[in-house]
DNA sequence: TGTTAGCACTTGGGCATGTTGAGTGCTAAG
DNA sequence: CTTAGCACTCAACATGCCCAAGTGCTAACA
C-alpha cells in the first residue's frame, strides 16, 4: 500500500466522521472521496491504520473512529489550516472597535470565540510584567485590615485585602502611601520584587513592619492578581453538541469550574509562538478531559487563549479560529 | 376524603418522588408511609389531587409525579423547613474566619452553598449603597482613553475605561482629580448622582465637558459596577443530578451563562426579608429554565444568594441551607 | 507487488411478538 | 367514607428474526 493514499484515508475517516458522528465504512469511504481505488483495497488499508493504532472500531462489523493517536497524526501531518469566512473575519474586526477596558475585551473575546468554535472558550488574563505602577493606595477597612491597590498604567487594577497583624493608623497608612508611591511609581510590574525591599528600608524603623506586609500585598498583586484568572464563555455547547454523543459532561465542566486545573492545562500547553497547540483526549493530564480536545495558543507577552471540546472536532477550522483570535487579542492589547 | 390526609399524601408523593425519582404509586405509598388507610383509599385522594392539578401521571399505569402545582403547595404548606447538621452548621460557621477580600468571601460562600445544596448556587455582589467613597483615580491610558478608578471604604474597586472624545492632558487629569476627589470623598455612593453635578460645575469652564464625562463614568461606576454581578459555583451538579433524568441542561447552562438574565430572575424574586423565596418551574419568567427552580433570598442590603436546580429538588433542605448562608453572609458582610 | 472481485462471516439495529408487573379506575359491599 | 376485588392499561423487558453494513480472507489479475 502507498504511504500517500494511507494518510489520505486516514484524513477522509477523520473528515467523514467529525461531520457525521458515526462509524465510517470502506464502502462510504470511496463514494464520498473519490480516491482511485476499490473499497477492498481501502479494507486493507484501514487494516494496517487499525493496526498502528490509528483507528479503532467499535464492535466487529462496524466502521472504524479514529483514536487519539489518530487525531494526532491527522493535526500534526495532514490537516491544512482552513480559512475562516469572510463574515468570521468581519466579525473578530469588530473587536477592535470600541476602545474599552481590558476585561469588556476579553468577555467580548471569549464569547466570540465560543460562537465561532461551537466549542467552550478560554482565555487567560494578559501578563502586565512591562506594565508599569502607576498608582498605589492603600485604604483602611477596619482598625487591622488594609485594602491594597495597584494600578498599572494599562488599565488593569488589582486588589487584595490584607491583616495587618496589629492596629494600623490611618496616618501610617497616608504616610506609606507616599512613600511607596513616590520610590515606585513608573516601575515596571515585574521589577517590584527587588525595588520593594529598598523602599521598606527607607521607612521609619516603627513603621517597618506594616510596610513589609504592604510590600508583600502590593508584590503579590504584581505577579499573581491578574494573569491567574482565566474567562470563559460557551459552556452550553457542551450539552449541545453532545446530544446523542455521551461524551459524560460533568467531569469536563468540574474540571472548567476549577481554574487551578484550567490555568495548569494551559500553561502546560507548549508555548509554540506561531502556531496552535493542540492537546487530545487522554494527552490532557487530567482525567475529567479524558474525552475531550483543548486547542490553544498563546497571545500578548505569553497568555492563552483557547478552546475545549470534544475530540471528535473539526479541529482545522477550530485551529484557524483561536489562531486568528489570538492575533487580534495581541495586537488590541498591543503585545 | 379528608382534607389534612389528602395534604398528607401530597407530601408523600412529593418526598417519595424526590428521593426515588420515580413515579410513586399508591401501594408504594401505604407501605413506606404509615397512613392508616388502605390503598384504595389513597387511590381515591390521588384521583381528587390529580383533578385539582396538583399531581399527574405520566401515563396510563404509572404512578403520580407532582406537578409545579403541586410543589407550589408543598413549599407553601406542607413543608417544613429542616434544620441543618452539626457539619453543615460547622461549614457555614468556618466562612467566618480569614478576614479576606469581599471577594474571596462571596467565593467561598457560593461554593460552600453548591455543596451543601448539590446545585448550582449562585450569589449576586452585595449591594454597597451604603458604602463611602474613598478614593478616586484618573489614569491615562491613551490620548483619549481615562481609566476611572472609584474605591469604596469597604474594599469594593470599581474601574471602567471611557472615552473622552478629545486629546486629555495628563494635568487636567490631575487637576480633575482633585477636585473630585476633594468633593466628594467621605460621600455615599448612593448619593453620588446629586453631588457630582455641582462638582462639575466647579471645574473650570474648558474642562467642563471632560469633567461631565469622567462624572458620567464614576457615577455608572457607583451604580452598576459591582451589583449587576454574579459569581457561581457548581454548575457540574446539573450533569450529575440528571445523569438518567434528562433534564435538557442547554438551556439551564445557556440562562447561567447570561448574567443579564440571572440578575433579571433574582431581582424578580420576591424580597420577602426573612424567608426564601422559591420559584418553580413554569413560574420562572426564562423558558429554559422551565424544569427548574430556583430558591433564593436576600442579604445585607438587597443583593441576592441562591441556588438553581431541578424542579424535583429537596426544597426544606435546599431552603434551610440557603437561609443560614443568607444569614451568615449578612452578618460577616455587616448587613 | 499491489489491486480487485467475490464471498463467507459477524453483529448491531430494527421490528414484530409475547410476557410480566405495577398501577389505575370502578363497582359493590362493609 | 373506606375497603376488597377485579378487569384493564401500558411501559419495560425479553425473545426471536431478519437485514444491512461492514469486515477479513482468498484467489485471480495487471
Amino acid at each position: 500500500m502507498s504511504e500517500p493514499r494511507k494518510l489520505e484515508v486516514l484524513r477522509a475517516i477523520v473528515e467523514d466522521y467529525v461531520h457525521s458522528r458515526e462509524p465510517v465504512g470502506s464502502k462510504a469511504l470511496v463514494e464520498r472521496h473519490h480516491l482511485g481505488v476499490s473499497s477492498a483495497t481501502i479494507r486493507n488499508d484501514m487494516a494496517v491504520l487499525e493496526e498502528e493504532g490509528l483507528i479503532a472500531a467499535p464492535h466487529t462489523s462496524a466502521g472504524r473512529i479514529p483514536t487519539d493517536k489518530g487525531y494526532r497524526l491527522f493535526v500534526d501531518r495532514i490537516s491544512q489550516v482552513k480559512p475562516l469566512s469572510a463574515a468570521e473575519r468581519r466579525a473578530i474586526h469588530s473587536l477592535l472597535e470600541g476602545p474599552d477596558d481590558v476585561d469588556d475585551i476579553l468577555e467580548r473575546t471569549v464569547r466570540l470565540l465560543s460562537q465561532l468554535t461551537n466549542q467552550v472558550a478560554v482565555v487567560q488574563y494578559p501578563h502586565s510584567n512591562r506594565a508599569l505602577v502607576r498608582h498605589v493606595e492603600f485604604v483602611l477597612l477596619a482598625p487591622q485590615q488594609v485594602l491594597v491597590v495597584l494600578i498599572a498604567d494599562t488599565g488593569s487594577v488589582g486588589q487584595k485585602v490584607i491583616d495587618a497583624g496589629s492596629d494600623v493608623s490611618n496616618e501610617a497608612l497616608m504616610l506609606l502611601r507616599s512613600r511607596f508611591l513616590g520610590n515606585i511609581a513608573g516601575t515596571q510590574l515585574a521589577l517590584l520584587p527587588q525595588v520593594l525591599p529598598s523602599v521598606v528600608a527607607l521607612c521609619p524603623p516603627e513603621l517597618r513592619s506594616l510596610a513589609q506586609t504592604l510590600a508583600q500585598g502590593l508584590q503579590s498583586l504584581s505577579d499573581t492578581s491578574r494573569e491567574e484568572r482565566i474567562l470563559m464563555a460557551g459552556t452550553a455547547n457542551l450539552a449541545r453538541s453532545n446530544v446523542d454523543f455521551p461524551l459524560s459532561i460533568g467531569p469536563v465542566l468540574e474540571a472548567l469550574e476549577e481554574q487551578v486545573v484550567m490555568l495548569r492545562l494551559l500553561s502546560d500547553m507548549g508555548d509554540d509562538p506561531r502556531g496552535v497547540t493542540v492537546s487530545i483526549g487522554r494527552e490532557n493530564p487530567y482525567d475529567g478531559l479524558a474525552e475531550a480536545s483543548v486547542v490553544a495558543t498563546g497571545y500578548g507577552s505569553g497568555a492563552k487563549v483557547g478552546i475545549l471540546g470534544p475530540t471528535r472536532m473539526d479541529y482545522p477550522t477550530t485551529m484557524a479560529a483561536v489562531r486568528a483570535v489570538a492575533r487580534y487579542l495581541s495586537r488590541i492589547l498591543g503585545g
